[in-house]
DNA sequence: GCCAACGTTGGC
DNA sequence: GCCAACGTTGGC
């Protein structure tokens, strides 16, 4: 089991949005780079993530879960960019900003304090237990 | 809206 | 293979 970050503007999607697509989610498309094709690449069926809201509420706002493998992103015309699908799992009853992230020694090495721009981020387990902490949310959902 | 950080492109 | 130019992202 891995620990994921998906950033998203919820002004294009937010987490609402993934809530109001069910059990079946969505496919995370849109993707193009590298980097974070290949971390979507290494998840498996199960894997959890913070869904995080960038540019507007800046925090982690909900919890997915991994629901289908990586594939070719449906919106792409070139097969190389592959995305998997994630379904909403658990609201945030206190969704940790990014200031409060930036504020807890604990989290000083996560990805989305030193590579911001990196769209699909790994999370540690340590990572992930504390985030959940500071939001009031079941690490194990 | 600005700008820093980062990734990609293309000329040499 | 280097590096300057350019485009994009995302916090502020």
């Amino acid at each position: 089991m891995n620990y994921w970050l998906f950033k998203s503007e919820p002004d294009v999607f937010s987490f609402d949005d993934l809530k109001a697509k069910g059990q079946k989610g969505q496919e995370w498309d849109g993707v193009r780079n590298y980097q974070a094709r290949n971390n979507m690449r290494a998840m498996q069926i199960g894997d959890l993530g913070f869904f995080y809201h960038s540019n507007i509420g800046l925090c982690a706002a909900g919890i997915v879960e991994v629901c289908a493998l990586a594939h070719p992103d449906s919106t792409a015309d070139n097969p190389t960019w592959e995305c998997v699908d994630v379904r909403a799992v658990r609201d945030v009853p206190n969704p940790p900003t990014l200031e409060q992230i930036k504020a807890n020694p604990k989290l000083s090495k996560m990805v989305l304090v030193n590579n911001s721009r990196l769209s699909v981020q790994p999370v540690t387990p340590d990572e992930w237990k504390e985030v959940c902490r500071m939001g009031g949310v079941d690490p194990a959902p």
